[in-house]
DNA sequence: GATGGTATTGACCACCCTGGTCAACGCCAG
DNA sequence: CTGGCGTTGACCAGGGTGGTCAATACCATC
């Protein structure tokens, strides 16, 4: 997976991939048939390891919409340092169109399904009155992207273990306030 | 720079893109010492045309923090359209371990340079008194991170022709508006 | 028309890496 | 001792790599 998510279907290295695994050449001919028949092994176990994991990172709890995003975030990020090569692996499926069809479908109902919980049951009353709550979500949920895509950008260009990745969390919390009391209510404190 | 902004410099191949600009193998290796010379003339001509272009992007004029993002994310926009090679390939130039040091130097002083003008002579006293504003800029500025983020996802999934990126932008109006009402004072209008 | 230098071509080179094969062999239960 | 599963790595043809170079098209000058 890891092979495969650096570099693609196509440009990926049946000897690379020996290499690290540290097995033989041969190995990999005996237990797969040939380097799409590995790649689609990896799909299928990816996705199944996700869709299995799926419901754990939204709950429908009763709660704002900031919360939630919050909460989701938080999921991501520990399920990325837990599963990074399947996190690495997920955006190829995404991306690549040397994916097969048959497993494009199943990764497009298995993202509906994750949004249609990300706004199921949410506590839209917190917004603010004057604005449309869609606007809002949308403003909130673009923000959010920003931040996840800052601190990617920061643990790409310098080396960041997951320490760092923890602090810079931390310091989100700062954020996550100044949202609420931005795109909420007052009258709760 | 088409080549080397698809491929990076290691994995990027002579023969395509002699194939693709339409000339033979010899006339390269004429004009240029080899591969990586090419390299160094393509980031040389880029990082010039950028800084050549860099004032016209951030303009310090007197103005809310939200309206420069605006009109920055605009510059970008319609650089972006003119000379798209030149956009793909500095990101490249950025990421790239491949890129001369002399040359990450230049393009770091270069962005230094951008984001000091882009907090210069800004009027912050728009912004609403109960939050710092160095909070509230850092937000909006994710907020259209994320936007353009998901505009570029948009642009690369569908096929999109400019017109579209147009029509994209214009339905941001809604969303610059209530922006502007989140993050400014009331009493203005 | 001859000369000569510049611009241009593409066949060709040695090299490396590719996905995939296969004869050989280690190992161990029966 | 046997037989079969698990494992190895040398080996293959094919294709792509960056780079070379003898041949030639072009064209201003004499």
């Amino acid at each position: 997976m890891q092979e495969f998510a650096e570099n693609g279907f196509g440009k990926a290295s049946t000897n690379r991939i020996v290499k690290n695994a540290g097995m033989s050449k041969g190995m990999l001919y005996y237990y797969f048939e040939n380097k799409e028949d590995l790649f689609r092994d990896c799909i299928s176990y990816a996705l199944d390891h996700m869709e299995q994991n799926l419901e754990d990172w939204i709950g429908t709890e009763q709660e704002g919409f900031i919360e939630r995003m919050a909460r989701i975030a938080e999921s991501k990020r520990i399920y990325f340092r837990q599963h990074p090569e399947i996190s690495a692996f997920a955006a190829v499926i995404f991306l690549s169109p040397e994916v097969p069809l048959f497993f494009k479908e199943r990764l497009k109902t298995l993202m509906e399904e994750g949004t249609r919980k990300m706004f199921d049951g949410l506590d839209l009353s917190r917004f603010r009155g004057d604005l449309p709550p869609e606007t809002l979500m949308r403003l909130v949920q673009w923000t959010f992207d920003g931040y996840a895509r800052e601190a990617e950008e920061r643990m790409k260009s310098e080396g960041v273990d997951f320490k760092d990745l923890d602090r810079y969390w931390d310091e989100f919390d700062v954020y996550l306030e100044a949202m609420k009391t931005i795109y909420y209510k007052w009258d709760r404190s």
